[in-house]
DNA sequence: TATGAATGAGCATTCATTCAT
DNA sequence: TATGAATGAATGCTCATTCAT
């Protein structure tokens, strides 16, 4: 499909660019600057700049979703002993940052830099992800595996905290420690920090 | 002196706004029908729009460094025990975010959505602060008060999005836990959290 | 011919797009959406959109020429006495508009509203038009059929504006009395106005 | 005034430039240039370009009311013999037609040329215009003015139709017979044409 | 010092037309 | 002949900043 492809394209430009300077300062004429194409081909893709960006966003939620799915493939959850299925989860947000660090970028840090409703959007999938760490972590709380005291909202926002920073710091800012090996050791060293703070013993 | 609270009552208004709309979305216009003020006189006051928004990072920095110098007042550092210090230094930061959640939102949350500049100066402080508190866990690191091979870049990174994240949370999102008993119950649950993972026992 | 029939259908789908929103809020993409062919299947039909309207025009201009064709067969002017002749004349007007309201909102509502070269077109067919029936008028004048003091240029203009208003408001307007004996009563009326004004008894 | 001045120069210019190409030739750049005033200067005095025209419709109108109120001054229509007012009628609506061509070519040729709300703008001051006339014309044959088979919505557009045709024809197109004695020698022949058919004698 | 009218560079978006397939 | 993706000039509007009063 070349039509797909040069959308596909356009996206990819116009990524790297927010990714680079934020909404409010790449231009339609930047990017299609970058991509080499006309001003009115924008708009026979995107319905407006604003489109853009949320397909952006959107990619970013799916991906996020399909890297757990792929992640989720041959590993049987249930079975999964707990301190290992945290190492899982900090593993699938650590390998989904390390993928696409421009995405990274656009999810991480373009806060309230942004129109209204893309704020939205962006709290929203913020919302969703730390609630089902929330539901996950309270499901372990009821069944003694972890601390009877633990605060569960506390604990998953500490937890998101710690770790898209830890994602921004390394794969976003210093653009190092992206290898699966690597991340591997990433996931040990903060579930070593955190593990004995929450698991009962 | 009138024109010193002339120059204050701007600044809370366009820190209120800034803070709900971002740098952006918020126009001159806005300012100073929010300050019933003369569209000129904003001018006599500050360089340009850019400038209202540095000088509030620089108020934020100013009284982050003033809230820790603050709560230094009566405390012997090097007599702490390590995880009073831990704690102190936690305390620290939920203090001066729940003192003002307009400035902790404009500085936690408006990322790369600003002009180049303003992306720099919000850099150097997160960079500054990251840093100061790498520094404090290597001393720690090195006479023996925490584990041997922690890793102190990432320890300090976990922290810190840890701490901002669960600032942002609450102080920010929810408007809860801001008053100083419960700060001091949050301070207790994040460090039962952390501290097992990274002191030696 | 397929490619006649075509070109046909088009030209109705722009007729009725161009008379209910006017020249500039009829865009090409309307068209080609109304008649469902391609963007560019238009240009192997019509120069351009200029083109289009043009060509309406002069259909409108063909068609006034045609009705007044076909009504005088069989009429034999010379001998059709003089008021007869006026009515005739009414009657002619009022079957052309109210047979195509489209065309007929197209030629008498469309006024500026039209690239300037549209605007002179209109205007030429006005004045052919107006020029006709002050011939008309200034020949029955000198006949001693009207009124020797009568303003031939003010009453073709007074005629021509009252008539194309009323057909305007009837059949462009409210939809009606437009059926054959209607637009007799209608001449009968008009007439029984206009007629004793410049007759001389 | 400073600003009032500036504000009716701009209206102006506007209203030549309009009148002249019509609404959607007129950029607001021709606009500027030819008031000699910046872009934005524009937008500090009307909301957008639909507004100027907007302004100018209502103006229009207004100056409509205005003439009759002028001319009325002075009149006791109760006691005016029906045939002089009609005369009466006749002037207000040239005289205020004379009074500013470029106004009056606003009104009577825009027609759908215009964005959808300002052709509704001219829709309902024609109707009100028309109805008003219909109302005066439906009391005086009630009163065994004017003959009782009379169609009053017919004499009404006849009527107007006439009025504004030629008022068109002579203070628009070829400017002339447009001072206060030419009216109204005008009015005379125009009342001569109309008068008797509709009269009871 | 305060005011607010004026400025104009800059921006997103539209849309008639072209042209390779 | 038909298609529809690509084009880019043109347009209305915004908004930070200036400056005469």
């Amino acid at each position: 499909m070349k039509a797909d492809a040069r959308r596909q394209m356009l996206l990819d430009r116009a990524k790297r660019l927010f990714s680079q300077r934020g909404y409010y300062q790449t231009q339609i004429s930047d990017i299609i600057k970058n991509a080499k194409i006309a001003r009115g081909t924008v708009y026979q893709y995107f319905k407006n700049k604003d489109d853009i960006f949320s397909t952006l966003l959107q990619t970013a939620y799916d991906e996020w979703q399909a890297t757990i799915a792929e992640e989720m493939k041959g590993v049987d959850l249930t079975s999964l002993p707990p301190r290992d299925y945290l190492k899982f989860r900090i593993r699938n947000s650590l390998t989904y940052f390390a993928k696409d660090p421009e995405l990274t970028n656009l999810v991480l840090r373009m806060g309230y830099g942004l129109p209204a409703n893309l704020v939205r959007a962006l709290d929203r999938m913020d919302r969703e992800i730390i609630g089902q760490m929330g539901a996950e972590l309270g499901w372990a709380v009821k069944h003694g595996v972890l601390r009877k005291d633990l605060d569960v909202e506390l604990s998953a926002n500490l937890i998101h905290g710690a770790v898209t920073r830890i994602a921004y710091h390394y794969f976003v800012k210093k653009k190092t420690r992206n290898d699966p090996e690597e991340i591997d050791t990433l996931v040990e060293e903060i579930f070593d920090i955190i593990a004995p703070g929450i698991f009962i013993p």
